[in-house]
DNA sequence: AAGTCCTACAACCGCAGACCT
DNA sequence: TAGGTCTGCGGTTGTAGGACT
């Protein structure tokens, strides 16, 4: 509590309230719903008052706080506020460059999905990845950079594509919705920790050390600097039944391009019905690549929209026909692309377009000489640019077992495939067959829900929180079972209190005040 | 010094899924 | 099974403060 209430007097956000508490408390300046709910800034003593009751009454059932505190909030802002703001363990400051490279990745491979970010970054919470994020995306864009860094740029290409704009569960429930004997795209279950292994790097950064063992999903998140360790705090053993393919290994380790993923060793086994690559939202690389462009979220943007700088910068090239990203590691080789396909003529008109219109916008002022010239220049060597230059290749090497019948899909995942992404690949012919099978590879197995951070769930006393379903794949033990067309994890029972009944259990939102760690 | 622009942050809103009755 | 409720998520907006012109 003590904690609690120093986290709140260092927030500017309350000192300012604080200023304004007495004025606006129900006054004029607080502005109020319909309802009577008071809207805006919070001020310290509703903070106070939020923390009490969660302290009392657990998270969740927000929309009882109202009634029971009397705070004039409606549960979503008390959700919010306490979820932003107030838990324990909450991380203040700026991101770290670690954390920095995990949200570049982590965005590249699953898109807007801040949540699941914040549940890799400790103390992060999906609003602030989400502002951050934003920003920066704005500031490359105003620089003419592409969004990602060249080293992971491919499968934010190829994983954007599901990132619908207009739905906020597009992409999950394209990765959630029950596909019976598609048990991979259920893989967000499965528990996490570090085993070392033999292992590929997707992300080849300078070190490694994440593995996947054979049949066992993994995904762990390394720490070798800023981040506490994450999602290791549990060793489970988690028997693949034989009606899923495992997941590749994750590992992050915090150093730039320290993303590395585990495929060898994949041993994966398809028994269901021919795999169907829509499933996921995959289609060949090429119309994968377009239907990318087209269907970005507003706020992801692809080379092609990231950068305000001419397009014919990706046109002309400055890089020569297809032969690799060249020098410059932020480039982005449209001429790759533009040969793919024709619809990328149209892509290249309406990039184009773009990019007047921007420049347009900004007039002649856009990129004045000086300051602004000093700021683009700073991009390019802006805190990505650790990454730049790096031999950070996205290469992972898949071996595919399989048993029951296949046919042509499974032959696919049979086939042994070692796959290198990203500059250097631009260096070969793109072999299809092989990069959809990568594809499908990591797609497939690419967990679709992280981890929590390590405060919640856990064990401890039951006073506390309605506790969710097995969103959470951290906590104490788990064993891996598969519920009808689902993985889930079940939490031994034995580390695990028993659970309040006739109430919602909720994960995410779930701590205990006897288990949370200290805040940073 | 004043005005403008940009960034970071906080909060709200709408939607969708899960759960309850 | 349908409707209601609760919650989580992602998009968007508002604003304070700093940087820059």
């Amino acid at each position: 509590m003590s904690k609690m209430m120093m986290l709140m007097n260092n927030e500017s956000v309350d000192e300012r309230a604080a200023t304004e508490e007495a004025a606006e408390e129900d006054g004029p300046g607080g502005s109020r719903g319909g309802a009577g709910l008071k809207k805006g800034p919070w001020t310290t003593s509703e903070d106070a008052i939020l923390v009490e009751y969660v302290r009392k009454h657990g998270e969740g059932n927000w929309n009882a706080v109202q009634k029971n505190s009397g705070l004039a909030r409606c549960g979503k802002s008390c959700r919010l506020r306490w979820a932003n703001h107030l838990r324990p363990n909450l991380k203040k400051g700026s991101f770290s460059p670690d954390e920095e490279r995990i949200i570049i990745e982590l965005h590249a491979k699953i898109g807007n999905k801040w949540a699941r970010m914040a549940s890799q970054l400790p103390g992060r919470t999906d609003n602030e990845i989400k502002n951050y994020w934003n920003t920066r995306m704005k500031r490359r864009q105003r620089a003419g950079l592409p969004l990602y860094p060249h080293d992971i740029r491919h499968y934010q290409n190829d994983n954007s594509q599901r990132h619908s704009t207009s739905s906020s569960s597009s992409f999950s429930s394209q990765f959630h919705q029950p596909k019976p004997n598609y048990a991979p795209f259920h893989h967000h279950r499965s528990a996490f920790h570090s085993q070392p292994s033999d292992s590929a790097q997707i992300f080849n950064g300078n070190n490694t050390g994440f593995a996947l063992p054979i049949n066992s999903p993994v995904f762990s998140f390394g720490s070798s600097s800023s981040h506490p360790p994450m999602l290791n705090q549990s060793t489970t053993h988690i028997p693949i039944p034989q009606t899923t393919l495992p997941n590749p290994a994750f590992q992050y380790n915090a150093h730039p391009g320290g993303f590395n993923c585990n495929f060898s060793n994949f041993n994966a086994i398809v028994t269901g019905p021919p795999f169907d690559a829509a499933v996921v939202g995959i289609q060949s690389p090429l119309s994968h690549r377009v239907n990318m462009v087209t269907e970005l979220p507003s706020t992801q943007t692809t080379p092609l929209q990231s950068t305000t700088t001419p397009a014919s910068s990706y046109t002309n090239g400055g890089r020569g026909g297809g032969g690799g990203v060249g020098n410059n590691a932020e480039e982005f080789n449209f001429e790759e692309y533009r040969e793919n396909s024709g619809l990328l003529d149209a892509l290249l008109t309406e990039a184009q377009a773009l990019s007047r219109n921007e420049k347009s916008k900004r007039k002649a002022s856009v990129m004045p000489a000086t300051a602004k010239s000093k700021r683009a220049s700073s991009e390019n060597e802006d805190r990505e640019g650790h990454t730049v230059g790096s031999e950070s290749v996205l290469k992972y090497s898949c071996e595919t077992g399989s048993t029951g019948d296949e046919n042509g899909r499974t032959e696919n995942f049979s086939t042994s495939c070692h796959s290198s992404v990203g500059i250097e690949q631009k260096e070969e012919p793109v072999d299809v067959n092989s990069m959809d099978d990568d594809l499908i590879s990591l797609l497939n197995n690419f967990p679709t829900s992280m981890p929590v951070p390590d405060w919640y769930g856990g064990s401890g006393d039951r006073n506390h929180c309605n506790n969710k379903k097995e969103k959470s794949s951290v906590t104490s033990s788990f064993t891996r079972r598969v519920d009808e067309d689902d993985v889930v994890l079940e939490q031994d029972s034995s580390s695990v209190p028993a659970r309040t009944t006739g109430k919602r259990e909720r994960s995410l939102d779930s701590c205990y005040w006897n288990n949370m760690p200290g805040i940073c």
